[in-house]
DNA sequence: TATTAAAAAAGAATAATTCTCATTTAAGAA
DNA sequence: TTCTTAAATGAGAATTATTCTTTTTTAATA
């Protein structure tokens, strides 16, 4: 959870993108806000860093890095789209009573499964 | 896929539920519709059958049913709710390109997992 | 057949997301 | 450094799946 601003350039960088202040702060926020936030908890915590945004631009900038798997959609039960930053390999403990995800890493269940299929 | 009417009208008794003409399409339509169709596709499907219904009417049912363990939610990556009629245990294999989603049912790997868990 | 709580109809309201288009900006070229 | 331009952003309207509200209808029981 130590990710720098300069990580942060860097993965843009890497993914041939475009390096703005807006990109930066959104990535920051996924990191940031760990608890695989929305769209609108990234612009709210944007804003309250004294930034303006524009909402369309979050969640054309959130597209963007989905596409170049710089982060994950996350769906749940409820209507609203979810973004993960942990890019390694993992599952998800879902509830869907008070809609909290939590990250469930098991290598000796994905080993499982992979031998399996 | 031989479900008759009076199948769906013990279905309905059996969890408790009065018997509307509403819900009998609607389910029906789930059974017909099968692979995993939208609110849209059942309001659809209905209406070609020349019984009008309200749209409000379609996703009430449908919560209920989902309620009483006849139908499920399917989740994919579009922001539309999915129904599928099939309860057995099974996957899903889906393409997010076509938006297709395929019953998957291999016991040998629910038994693998659920002795692993 | 009458009663009544539950269900449905109709359509307005909501809210997440997308779209449009004018403006701005990042990044490479000169 | 300044110029150029394609790409990104801002602003807010538009879209759309879903929910909500209120009135009317109906299924099930007495």
């Amino acid at each position: 959870m130590n990710i720098t601003i300069e990580d942060i350039r860097n993965k843009l960088i890497e993914k041939g993108l475009k390096i703005t202040p807006q990109r930066i702060s959104i990535l920051q926020a996924v990191y940031v806000l760990n608890n695989h936030p929305t769209a609108d908890n990234i612009i709210e915590y944007i804003r309250e860093a004294h930034s303006n945004i524009a909402t369309g631009t979050v969640y054309k900038v959130l597209d963007t890095l989905v596409e170049n798997q710089l982060i994950r959609k996350v769906k749940t039960d409820r209507d609203i789209m979810r973004y993960d930053g942990i890019m390694e390999k993992h599952h998800h403990l879902y509830c869907s009573t008070c809609d909290l995800i939590e990250d469930y890493i098991d290598e000796e269940l994905d080993n499982i499964l992979s031998e399996y299929l």
